[in-house]
RNA sequence: UCCUCGGUAGCUCAGUUGGCAGAGCAGCCGGCUGUUAACCGGCGGGCCGGAGGUUCGAGUCCUCCCCGAGGAGCCA
């Protein structure tokens, strides 16, 4: 008998299938005993009565937690049972049987627990919706930028320079050589843009920060992209746009994981259905001061900061025009005031912080130069970065978008180490 | 790096003024014909994070160390 997956069961109501999964839990009462399966797909509850083969009643009394199994019966639609359908077992064929305990109950369980446990916390109920969610807005991501003919290009994770010069790197032995862990895709990606006109690519990079929040990770994944002849406007219409798409996408194909999570897709889709309101840096400082948290101006925003404006405005909010000493130094500066970058992070709303930085690049090489000088770094590691300058130099802009903050606003989720399956966070390397 | 709170059974936690080490869940045994983290009865289960100190007596008080969580700064 061919097998069915758990999320097709509605369309088997009335005929024989076969499952194969794994024992969720297990419930009884008097001579009926219930078995909740799941399969990756979904969870249902299996039924056998007394007058089921005694061999398998006995087997839904025995098989423990996370056995895995065949399970063959009838499918019934039951307004009784989780999820509206139940079958009606006949046959169980146990795959697996554990000798010990699965170490994660169906009660609470500490963090450090959990996370000692990932490789198991993973099978867990509200781990699975909100791995779904992860790979629809991945696939969101990658589905906008092809439609508009961008092409995806993979930038290095291996690198011999830091991009930003500021934070902290990874540091490796390249046989012999020093070097890092990416930090972001970007240098790269303005020269594939160079060859290619549109490109994106999305991957991991590597933060060596000392940072211990619900916002932070390790090791986390961006999408970036690069556009020639693309403006600061333009840059910032057009993560407007993807934010957008990717909302919507992930609100259309995923509503059932968003339900189970208890995401209200309604909140998400009111939050992009406007255009997504622009503050200059400065107003934004004015908006947070007025809000009475304090912060001076000419500082980059904390999360308080972040989380005050995130509620003023309960949309995506994009902050423009940062002053040009807080940012790096391949930012263009804005010819009508010189002290300020063309550039924008977009802070989501109900305070899960800014999920996209980015700017229009300087185009000119003795300005870049310039600004390499005052960021205090050598123009020798840059050699080829500046070369872009010298070739047909145009005005281009990008972004990076964190994708597990986006997944962590989306899907409503606290803290970020759930929207990853393995999180590689401070000081844990394990499992 | 800094601040705060924790560490007691496999898990989640309680433990009074310093005086016999506890509960729920999980496990094992039994009961219940529709359970929803089922429920009811019984049984087993301990290096009280580590070291030192105070005391007749320390899970409890003091000192140091280790580990975890939350937050700050920095960032996406």
């Amino acid at each position: 008998m061919k097998s069915v997956y758990i999320a097709e069961l509605s369309r088997h109501v009335g005929s024989e299938v076969l499952l194969q999964g794994w024992l969720y839990n297990k419930r009884s009462s008097g001579k009926v005993r219930f078995v909740l399966v799941r399969d990756g797909t979904g969870l249902v509850q299996g039924v056998v009565t007394s007058d089921a083969d005694p061999t398998v009643f006995a087997l839904a009394d025995s098989l423990p937690q996370e056995a895995s199994l065949r399970m063959r019966g009838t499918v019934r639609a039951e307004p009784r049972a989780p999820g509206g359908v139940e079958v009606s077992v006949t046959h169980i064929e146990p795959v697996h049987v554990p000798a010990t305990p699965f170490p994660i109950g169906l009660k609470e369980h500490g963090t450090g627990f959990l996370m000692d446990h990932r490789h198991l916390w993973i099978r867990m109920r509200r781990q699975a919706p909100i791995l779904r969610i992860r790979d629809g807005v991945l696939w969101a991501i990658r589905s906008f930028f092809r439609e508009r003919g961008f092409v995806a290009t993979e930038s290095p994770v291996l690198v011999g320079t830091s991009v930003e010069g500021t934070t902290t790197l990874f540091p490796l032995d390249y046989f012999g050589a020093p070097a890092y862990l990416s930090q972001s895709g970007q240098l790269y990606l303005e020269a594939t843009c160079a060859a290619l006109g549109k490109v994106y690519w999305i991957g991991p990079v590597f933060r060596a920060e000392k940072s211990k929040t619900r916002r932070h990770l390790i090791e986390f994944w961006m999408a970036e992209a690069e556009q020639a002849f693309l403006d600061h406007d333009g840059n910032l219409a057009l993560q407007e746009a993807l934010v957008r798409h990717v909302v919507e996408a992930v609100a259309a194909e995923h509503s059932r994981d968003l339900a189970e999570l208890e995401r209200d897709s309604a909140v998400l889709l009111r939050a992009v259905a406007e255009p997504f309101p622009r503050v200059t840096y400065h107003e934004a400082v004015s908006l947070v001061q007025a809000a009475g948290v304090e912060m001076e101006a000419g500082d980059d925003f904390g999360a308080p900061a972040e989380d005050a404006l995130s509620q003023r405005f309960g949309r995506p909010v994009f902050v423009e025009r940062f002053p040009a000493a807080i940012k790096p130094f391949y930012m263009k500066r804005d010819p009508e005031q010189p002290d300020l970058a063309l550039c924008a992070d977009l802070i989501a709303p109900e305070g899960y912080g800014e999920i996209i930085g980015g700017s229009q690049r300087v185009d000119a090489e003795e300005e870049l130069l310039h600004q390499l000088d005052e960021a205090g770094l050598s123009g020798e590691p840059y050699r080829w970065y500046l070369d872009l300058r010298r070739w047909g130099a145009v005005p281009h802009s990008g972004f990076g978008l964190g994708v597990e903050r986006t997944i962590q606003w989306i899907a409503g989720i606290p803290h970020i180490r759930e929207t990853i399956p393995f999180p590689r966070t401070l000081d844990r390397l394990y499992p």
